[in-house]
DNA sequence: ATGATCCTACCTATCCAAAGGTAGAGAGAG
DNA sequence: CTCTCTCTACCTTTGGATAGGTAGGATCAT
């Protein structure tokens, strides 16, 4: 087995939140889509929370990663477009982050807070890559992740991938 | 009574799917809400399609009609800021269709047709009023959208009002 | 080496609460 | 009398979580 169980479990949470939220997803649901039963993805994570808690954490450690790739700068800018750009391409899931941003309270609070560090992190991690007309390169970045969450919540609701481009370099 | 039981529930309904979503509430809350039974919720509203689509319907109208007491131009661009900052201030709220577009996909087809109207409505609402620095209106308005959308996201995941103004007129 | 013991991963079978929804009765207003 | 609203009292399904058990492999002492 390549991929062990509890990282089919992790996958599977993965895709159902970014499509459906934290509210949208069952164990069962899970348990189906690995082929076990739902006693048995509590035998990987004890609770949902854990196992929504678990998925953020290395949902930030990847896409942090997976920025850091690229040398800072302007292709450290073009990177993180590309990723939400993926996100989008990828049957219009949201950033996970930023879909459990939105539902935001009323989540458990390991999860707000693993939430809030992906974007500190994000922030943090492309500041010094912004140019800046006029605007602390904090700011700058904090604005263009804005662009990037709103772009894709708007080529959600419109159901149409190309809104996105248009959004964020579009004509 | 100045309000009737119906209003009453509307009004209920959008302060909790603002705040968790669709999938974040039940009928019993609205109920508990509004100091009636549950059964009584289903006499004015069938079904939680029926009611969150008459709810999204209700909000597309009364945004768009705020936005267009600010006379096109600068003011109007002005006001929907505005109008976005509110929901931020106020409880760190979502915009009801930008919670509606994040969870899309797995709501009622209903409700995902109401919310792509309260964009498109928006987009176009605004687009004459948007200064152009060589991109089409359309284009401009759908951008500004986007940014408001992502602003108010991360002003909810930051748990901090002020991200919203620091990414909208921020330094 | 071999049996006793333990751990991991999964199972079956439930539990209980919550959710969406329904049926039908009662009470007040026109 | 009838219409509107609300209630009580359910039903069914789903959801998170638990209890207890089984099969297989590793570990260890004799």
């Amino acid at each position: 087995m390549a991929q062990t169980t509890a990282e089919r479990i992790l996958e599977a949470a993965e895709i159902r939140v970014r499509q459906a939220g934290y509210n949208g997803f069952s164990f069962r649901d899970l348990a189906e889509d690995v082929g076990i039963k739902s006693a048995s993805v509590h035998h990987h994570f004890a609770t949902k929370e854990a196992l929504v808690a678990r998925m953020a954490t290395d949902y930030t450690d990847r896409f942090i990663a997976a920025l850091e790739e690229a040398p800072p700068g302007p292709p450290r800018v073009a990177r993180v477009k590309d990723l939400f750009r993926q996100s989008v391409l990828d049957d219009g899931k949201m950033c996970l982050c930023g879909m459990l941003g939105a539902e935001g309270i009323g989540l458990p609070p390991s999860v707000t807070r693993e939430t809030k560090r992906f974007f500190e992190a994000l922030v943090a991690a492309l500041a010094e890559s912004m140019g800046t007309w006029g605007t602390n390169r904090r700011t700058a970045a904090l604005r263009l992740v804005a662009q990037l969450e709103g772009a894709v919540l708007l080529a959600r609701a419109h159901m149409d991938p190309t809104v996105f481009d248009e959004v964020v370099d579009g004509p």
